[in-house]
DNA sequence: CTTATAGTTTCGAATATTCGAAATTATTTG
DNA sequence: CAAATAATTTCGAATATTCGAAACTATAAG
């Protein structure tokens, strides 16, 4: 029963963590911090976004413990906080590359989901 | 230019796919499907779901071509499709778990993000 | 203090997700 | 064909996500 209480606070973790990087946005921005940190405007730029889009985004992120900041004068910097979780994303993401590749049925199948 | 269009592709399907998993019931699915497949009445009362409900998470997961089905007389099994891509989800699993033991932030923001 | 720049928050509308209930389809057995 | 069992689909209401617009906060520089 024990187990199963710890199972259940996993999975709700897991699907929060999945929940963060079910939109391409911060998909892209995840990828943006793989290389180190950045300041939301230069991030803006470079991903092409609003930076009240951005910066929602980037909070959606922070409350789930997916990256953190360090403020140096006007501009704040963002940076991945867990390396391990951004290697995991890594990895599907490698995965599913193949698959593209492959020109398997799950590229055929993008976006067929719930309309 | 034409790899930015493969680039946006590939968050897109990376953004299905978590947003696949991104439901601790569906994390459950995949997890009871790890140790090979299950009848959709069999998933129901070990996870002590309806079976309706049921149907409708494994025609998500069936859509994006995660999971895989064969009928056998009145049942039909249920199945992991993309074995790499399981692996996926169970290494960030694994991150998350080794989190929780810890104690770390994750835990305690679990639940505090979009209200 | 004023202005400029960087970033965040709030609000509201459009869209998507979730689940129960009820109806429907598929297959087997009598 | 009728009845039973397994599974799926449809519908609708409750809830959550997304994004632009506008308002707001924080820091630096004059």
């Amino acid at each position: 029963m024990k187990q199963k209480i710890l199972d259940d606070k996993l999975f709700a973790l897991h699907a929060e963590v999945c929940k963060s990087m079910a939109n391409p946005t911060r998909l892209k921005i995840l990828n943006a911090l793989e290389n180190g940190e950045q300041s939301v405007d230069v991030m803006a730029k470079s991903l092409g976004l609003r930076k009240a889009n951005l910066s929602q985004h980037l909070a959606v992120l922070r409350q789930r413990g997916i990256v953190a900041t360090r403020r140096e004068g006007l501009n704040i910097y963002y940076r991945c906080a867990n390396s391990k979780m951004l290697k995991a994303c890594e990895i599907l993401r490698e995965v599913l590359l193949e698959q593209l590749r492959e020109g398997g049925k799950l590229f055929e199948q993008l976006g067929k989901g719930r309309k």
